[in-house]
DNA sequence: ATATATTATTTTGTATACGAATTAATTTCC
DNA sequence: GGAAATTAATTCGTATACAAAATAATATAT
């Protein structure tokens, strides 16, 4: 019998909730979400993608992606402008402030590991990293 | 430099996300979400708990519980009766047809467990758990 | 060339998730 | 015994999350 608290969806659940939760007041300072540092790394690497291109690097559905770009935009951090080329398309880039956040967010992704996993060797986080991939992979 | 690809939180709401969408696949035909699955067996081990008891055992937020619970009764799968005891309080029941679920529910968990888990080995699967359970604890 | 299909995005509807404010009932404290 | 503090739920506001419908623009096919 799988009680409930040897089930992957509920343990998944709790630790995601605990981790999102401890990210998300540590960048609560800075005025973004977890889900919008995300979307930052993202342009970070590759700026003026469209919400499409978005949506598939950070696996997020569309209609999500919709809301969260509006108050990224809303909050100055990224600008939203037609293509000219295909006028169904938006292209997202970086505000100059988001620009230069890039380090910071470097450093609250560097903070949150090791907060998270600071009870684990190397060889556990490494393992813990493969297997979260690898999870219905 | 920590890239998001290995972030944690990210990993994780990743994971989080597939597992919950591959079990919420599997109790659509029941008309039950992953939600409402924890809270009925929740319930089958202890029932008539007061929504602030619920709360506490399955570490979900008073305010995000009191939607669901009347989602769960306007579905029939429990009752909600004022504690004549103390009228702030409110005891919540498992209906018959809930009660009846119970063997599906296990099977269920057991199944989603099987496959999400499919390609670790046994000494994994335990030692996600643990992971899952000691991260940020 | 234009009706049809496809594509990109947004909107709508439902379900978590949680902090903060609210409401209602009970306790406590003087 | 009644004001003040506490407690239990709910409601409100904001932010994901995703399916399905709607909208708008482009591509295709005849």
């Amino acid at each position: 019998m799988v009680q409930y608290e040897d089930c992957i969806v509920f343990l998944l659940a709790k630790a995601y909730q605990r981790a999102h939760s401890a990210f998300k007041a540590k960048l609560a300072p800075f005025g973004i979400t977890p889900v919008q540092h995300l979307i930052l790394v993202v342009l970070e690497k590759e700026d003026f993608l469209s919400p499409a291109e978005i949506s598939e690097r950070v696996a997020m559905d569309g209609a999500t992606l919709s809301g969260v770009l509006d108050r990224m935009a809303e909050g100055g951090l990224i600008k939203k402008e037609e293509n000219p080329e295909d006028r169904r398309s938006v292209r997202v880039s970086l505000s100059p402030k988001a620009r230069r956040m890039k380090n910071e967010l470097a450093g609250q992704r560097k903070a949150i590991n090791d907060e998270l996993t600071a009870k684990f060797s190397l060889e556990e986080k490494l393992l813990l990293k493969r297997m979260l991939r690898d999870l219905k992979g």
